[in-house]
DNA sequence: CCATAAAGTGATAATCATTATCATTATTGT
DNA sequence: ACAATAATGATAATGATTATCACTTTATGG
């Protein structure tokens, strides 16, 4: 994998937000920086850089794809109000593959949990 | 809601089926025995079902979806060499929606759990 | 430090799954 | 049986992602 500027720019844009945003959302954010940018570009980088395990790809509730640069294990909570992808820390279910594998044989590479709700945000104005 | 013939087969058709199919996938073993009903359809009916709750929308690991009859609680298993989805038993991380609004405050509506791996029958194959 | 090969880019066309539209048909309560 | 309403089938539209391709940037090795 040769540097691009591109690319760095897309996995910095990445690291800012906490709310795991879509190729879309950082094309819109990128084109503000490098107006030149093609979407395709950031479709190609964000693939890429899943692959390479750099970032992980993550699915929306409406089946949109999302981007995750944090690499530590955690689990994420999706507001079913505004779609926004929340981290939830790790230690609230440690060990699920070996619990798996005990109980059924399989053999577990990984795995995801999303949990969903209303997120704090959206909750509040609800209240209004 | 009213009373369809199409709506009756489709729903026997997702019951049939341990491995959870694809619109796509049940709109072609349909089409066999009801060969004028149509593919939109088969959307239509599926997204009413899981609206009224009568089957879930599961997110296969391409972005696909696929559709499950199965309301117990429990989870999923994706095999990343053929996409197929199998069922996990509830037990192996029961009451984690409780776990994460005491170490969160998040209150969780549903959640899923996506396990992946090489399913027992991909395994074999790849043994050969 | 230039030449060359390999990888990356931007623009746009193509793809593919899902949804929307709409005229027609089936189901339901009275 | 009849009006009201929901469902259907065919097809067009949508929207997100991917492929294509001519051109540009990056890395490297003499």
């Amino acid at each position: 994998m040769k540097y691009s500027k591109q690319r760095e720019l897309i996995l910095n844009t990445l690291k800012e937000h906490m709310v795991h945003p879509t190729a879309d959302y950082i094309y819109k954010v990128l084109k503000k920086e490098l107006p030149s940018i093609s979407l395709a570009t950031v479709y190609r980088n964000l693939n890429q850089l899943a692959e390479n395990g750099v970032i992980k790809k993550i699915e929306g509730l409406d089946g949109s794809l999302h981007f995750d640069h944090n690499l530590t294990n955690h689990y994420h909570f999706i507001c079913i109000k505004c779609n926004k992808v929340y981290d939830v820390p790790y230690d609230v279910a440690p060990d699920l593959a070996d619990k798996v594998f005990s109980q059924t044989g399989l053999i577990i590479e990984n795995y995801d949990i999303s949990f969903k709700g209303v997120c704090p945000e959206c909750h509040k104005k609800e209240c209004n």
